[in-house]
DNA sequence: TAGATTGTTAATCGATTAACAATC
DNA sequence: TAGATTGTTAATCGATTAACAATC
């Protein structure tokens, strides 16, 4: 279960990886380089790219633009996509400034809330009532969106999203979304990062003390 | 490895959820009510639970204040902490906004940018010139940092951080940084997790077409 | 008592790593 | 050739799950 995704996961790091590598100027590579900037281990690069028909040549290693094109026709061509926000309070704002900027990945087309007085659409980002989710998305064919609202209404927003036809959401609250047949979860909780980081130092202090 | 930091992630929903059902008013709850609502498996719940020593009775499940107080005993009380940021870019900015609402784990307290026509004492999060990093975390004991500089800077202020004594860092640039020993690393890295959303999704798209 | 749930052991599952033959 | 690196298989490691005896 977690394989698939964990997989996905380092093929985006190995991407971005060889990218960084082919704009330092750098024409070929060994499995060791490709570990040591990806934080990975070599026989996994290597098996990876193994499974992934990746070919290098034995004492050759990888030639990177060889990797640069076979990473670009696995994932398909790295080209701006389209995503809808829901929840405009702080958070949602402060996720449509993060991403809005220096990102060619994807955009935040628009936000929606069930405040009719948040509602703008003036905006860079416009805002408009939740009412609209369903007509807007499906005219723009937008089936990925981020849930930034209050906890308490994040799982019915949740199916609200989910009967609208949505396959994909990036959820910003605490509150676990189960995973429904049809629909991929992921969720980015950073306040559980910060708190985990506290706690992993913390550990750490107190094993020193000992 | 992965050990020890997926425990403490969960023993932190663990506690999340259990402070939620004990404000909706629930007395016991069962391992099953657990897994529920934090996602996993009862199993795992009740094999987390037992390797923390936290009892529960047979047929009757855990009494949820008995949680509540093992918990806040184990991971200590929750009581804000101090953090600072380094890069007040756009990024760093997102980031000060997110983490500075309604949000009780911590406050970051300072931001510090090598550019000085970004300092600014007077702003709720004062920022300050990099070179008064060491100065300011060293005089209010702050060893937990975020770092949200450009990728090329990256390594650099990581290795700034650590000389300075830091012991844990939150990373938001896509950059890995090596773990070193004696400090520990987060890497939040929203743009791979889209990423990782879209590939995802358009994998089963893709399946379900043929 | 009958039914239900914990606590724990054993089984499974899968991911990562080690190792090395093939070979450039 | 000698040395180095891939590609792949087998071994390891650990995490998760299943199952069930104990027992409330």
């Amino acid at each position: 279960m977690a394989n698939k995704s964990e997989l996905a996961k380092r093929m985006l790091k190995y991407r971005n990886v060889i990218i960084k590598l082919k704009n330092l100027g750098i024409v070929k590579v060994f499995s060791d380089n490709i570990a040591d900037t990806s934080g990975l281990s070599s026989s996994q690069v290597r098996k990876d790219f193994s499974s992934l028909s990746i070919k290098g040549s034995k004492k050759g290693g990888y030639q990177i633009q060889y990797l640069v094109d076979r990473f670009e026709e696995i994932l398909g061509a790295k080209n701006e996509q389209k995503v809808i926000i829901v929840g405009y309070g702080n958070i949602g704002k402060a996720i449509i400034n993060y991403q809005n900027l220096n990102n060619d990945i994807c955009k935040i087309v628009a936000a929606f809330d069930i405040d009719k007085e948040k509602t703008n659409s003036g905006l860079d980002t416009p805002v408009y009532h939740i009412s609209e989710l369903d007509s807007f998305s499906k005219k723009n064919k937008i089936n990925i969106g981020i849930i930034a609202v209050p906890e308490e209404v994040a799982n019915e927003v949740y199916e609200h999203m989910y009967n609208a036809g949505f396959k994909g959401i990036l959820n910003f609250t605490r509150i676990h979304l189960k995973e429904i047949e049809g629909i991929t979860i992921k969720t980015i909780n950073i306040d559980l990062q910060i708190e985990n980081l506290f706690y992993l130092v913390s550990l750490k202090e107190q094993s020193k003390d000992a």
